[in-house]
DNA sequence: ATTCATATAGAAACAGTGTTTCAATATGTC
DNA sequence: GACATATTGAAACACTGTTTCTATATGAAT
């Protein structure tokens, strides 16, 4: 359980230039470019990042990127990783319950506040914002272990016979389905205002958590 | 209720050629052109929609395409409203139901068959495959018509008692982004395979709609 | 009909993108 | 220290959306 240092909570300081750390090969240059993406995506967005911006705030010849990450893709796919940690810090901050559906209700908001709050790196994730990404298995896995807090609170739901389903993962699916429709229309400019779409949410939250939980109040 | 011409069902066969059609200010270069464009997004899907290749296709200069719809959002902008026409036909092609909840479901199916048959058209409409383009006032409003039908059968429903809720355009947004949710994360690569997507997608669909109705079997 | 103002035509250029090339240089190894 | 290897860093390539700009055609007025 690492608990990764949390890497894009604050904004621009920038650890290392690149002269400084033309140590190749190295993790703390990939990670010095990553941060340097990473800031730029914050600030501007990810339509934003392109190699030669990445470059020039490094101070360095294009070329590095390519000899790091490959591609574009390559560097779209640290920044999917670094928002699939977040999602998970995310989760993490949210304080136990006692109450299952309770605390699967407070999840529910967190993701929405994390839709807020790093809505550039939700749009990697999740709104094609790279489309030149498609999530590979490395990534896929990522976000299982992201979602992973909810899954096990969902099969110890179910363990405990609050769930009339049997499948985890489809539950958790069509929970993460429906919450992500509504933010997904309202990130795409379908629904008129943030007001408006947090009405939905909370309905749709409570809704499809209502759906799966047996009357137990 | 104009039944629009369907331009978009039968493939590749070229109406007019540029020089031949060359009426400047004439709506048939401005459809041409159009049809042009989703050729090329029907066969190789919106990102190889190029202002050149367009211009290529009609054997035209790229200042034609601009002079008419003044930047690649205005063309996108009509790939988007031919869009929606060809789901509300996909709605209005679903034969009447008597149960209004029976008709929800295949209204429902519907959709799905939409973003299976024209995927295109459903990454342009809901899926941001053209980033430049954000749906504005006209847009926004062709959506609505599209959903209009639906929106008729829940107020209906409403009307009759059938439903828990006072808000129309609320429920149709929240069984719009339920499914909208499934699909979008499968063709964004996070459901493994179609079956699965299918399997969850009915699930969203059932849920969503008996979570309105009130219990009458 | 002829002139004149306006607006297109159509090629070429501009500014930007991801990516690759390639000689010069540094690196690591024997 | 010498050689094979790998990286540098600028420049080029192939593409994108968009804008110039001159020659040409168009439409209106005399």
């Amino acid at each position: 359980m690492q608990h990764s240092s949390d890497i894009a909570s604050e904004s621009n300081h920038q650890v290392t230039t690149y002269p400084n750390v033309k140590l190749q090969h190295n993790e703390l240059l990939r990670r010095s470019i990553i941060e340097a993406a990473a800031s730029i995506m914050r600030e501007s967005g990810p339509e934003a990042v392109t190699i030669r911006k990445v470059a020039e705030k490094m101070e360095c010849p294009t070329k590095v990127i390519y000899n790091l990450f490959g591609s574009k893709e390559g560097l779209a796919k640290e920044l999917f990783l670094e928002g699939c940690k977040l999602l998970a810090n995310t989760f993490r901050a949210v304080p136990e319950q006692a109450e299952l559906k309770q605390y699967l209700l407070e999840l529910g908001q967190a993701y929405w506040r994390f839709s807020k709050d790093y809505t550039s790196y939700y749009m990697v994730m999740f709104g094609g914002a790279f489309s030149e990404f498609k999530p590979e298995e490395e990534s896929l896995q990522a976000i299982g272990t992201a979602l992973q807090q909810v899954t096990v609170i969902i099969s110890n739901a179910m363990e405990e016979g609050f769930i009339n389903e049997e499948d985890p993962l489809l539950v958790v699916n069509l929970v993460w389905a429906s919450l992500h429709g509504v933010i997904h229309l309202y990130l795409g400019g379908h629904i008129q205002n943030e007001e408006t779409a947090k009405v939905l949410y909370d309905k749709a939250l409570l809704n499809v958590i209502r759906t799966f939980f047996r009357d137990n109040r």
